[in-house]
DNA sequence: CGGCCACTTGAATCTAATCAAGACGCGTGG
DNA sequence: CCACGCGTCTTGATTAGATTCAAGTGGCCG
């Protein structure tokens, strides 16, 4: 693997606390590799042989059940993912496809445990960094529980503008159907949610969202800090007030999430 | 807190590994409280101040949002819950509610935190603690994507067999209410959906479960390991063969684990 | 230019939620 | 001991939300 994409693993958090030995050790038996667009990585029930690091691309994580699947996560660079399975010794419960020509860091998996086993710092950021990720399920789940396709789409939007910036305009980072999937709704349903959702302050043409009106969203997605995270209503605290939302938005990738599911009145 | 109830706790992998020195002074420092039926121990938002350990009862999880609620998991001796939550020094995702009379044991997070930054063996343990926490949620998020409420259900009914032993025969160790909001359906579409799998191998009157074909329910259920544990599939396996399924079944209660939401054709 | 694929739209269908009412069980208090 | 009241559970009728099936559009690439 190239020496310049060593910095950027480093930095995460799963890497940053360990001893520099350590690192160095584990990226000397690491190899990063190349794969196109479309490509399967692995497949749910293979055993997790590898940790996956991500440097370059981006990733789609699927589960798949009876000829059906569903898109339960997308990740980008720089960030590991799968680790939970690495650390359990088990096996993928989730497929992973390549959506984008990537390229990714493989960390075998046996020598991640033991590193563990020998820096107690990377034991503990291994922790965090798995108590971040059964957090964002959690999430996922509440969401797929609580909010019908309409509202999860609308707390969907409000955190990617969030996580662009806090800008009111951007572009999809990933496909509808892709996005449709990772909601919990066919192609066509959120097709007809968009549609619905025009009437909500948001305009979209394409791959091109515009939130036109702020509030009227929010009212619809009823974010809530212990299911968007608090960082969406920050960025979005921080938008309305300093911008004055440019007429022109600008575009602006990024991955990520919400889903829908049963509910029960109080 | 008694000394009785420290074995128990010993004996969880959370705690098993670790040194005698840094449970003692752990156990030290806790404090076990009896809550009666129906108490909110504590709710989403709040500062994670306590791990917290069920000793004795039963205690639910749930999500709240927006004047509803939904169940995300039931809890039961002897285990510990919301560790992510105290590991992270965040707020809770989801409110626990006692159940049934219940015998808690409550750990200051700052001391845990401390314990795992001191004993890597302890640090280990929760890593390995929060790695199944996640791969449960992962579970959960696929269930209720993948599989619609009957496949749910008759899921949950084969997992609950499974974990009572292998038995045809349980009782429900829920209110159906309860499991209706943790299968993500309401409680009269549970009622229902009861109705229909009872021409699918499964007679349920009250709160008395039983499996009357086994193979048709499952497949009801299509029980698939990356989706339900591999331990129910061969729990099951186990039982068929040296089991020649007493005609008269026998009660046996257990917690746990189903859900439902949107899919997307192959 | 042709074909493939994502996306959209429409119509019909289905699953599950909602609203409303009644049955049943259980515990309390008269 | 029984009657009452509450909450769970069930059942029915209706509605709402989302899927399915089918067809058509448009963009991109060979």
């Amino acid at each position: 693997m190239r020496d310049e994409e060593k910095p950027g693993i480093r930095r995460l958090p799963l890497f940053r606390e360990m001893s520099q030995e350590t690192f160095d050790s584990l990226m000397q038996v690491s190899y990063a590799q190349n794969f196109p667009p479309q490509l399967d990585l692995f497949g749910q029930g293979d055993r997790a042989d590898f940790l996956h690091i991500i440097v370059e691309g981006m990733v789609e994580l699927h589960a798949d059940w009876n000829g059906h699947e569903t898109v339960m996560a997308v990740v980008q660079p720089v960030s590991a993912f799968i680790l939970a399975a690495c650390v359990r010794d088990s096996r993928y419960l989730m497929s992973a496809r390549t959506l984008e020509r990537s390229r990714i860091v493989l960390l075998p998996a046996p020598i991640l445990r033991d590193a563990m086993r020998h820096d107690p710092d990377f034991a503990m950021a291994a922790m965090s960094e798995l108590a971040v990720s059964y957090r964002i399920m959690v999430r996922h789940a509440k969401n797929l529980k609580l909010r019908n396709a309409r509202e999860r789409l609308a707390a969907w939007i409000l955190r990617q503008s969030a996580l662009a910036g806090g800008v009111p305009g951007f572009v999809l980072p990933v496909e509808k159907r892709l996005l449709a999937s990772f909601l919990g709704i066919t192609a066509e349903s959120l097709s007809r949610t968009i549609r619905l959702l025009q009437a909500d302050g948001v305009m979209i043409d394409g791959a091109r969202v515009t939130i036109t009106d702020m509030e009227r969203l929010c009212r619809v997605a009823r974010l809530d800090p212990m299911l968007d995270g608090s960082d969406v209503k920050e960025a979005l605290a921080l938008m309305d007030p300093p911008r004055p939302a440019p007429s022109r938005p600008t575009p602006n990738p990024a991955p990520s999430a919400a889903g829908q599911a049963g509910v029960r009145a109080r």
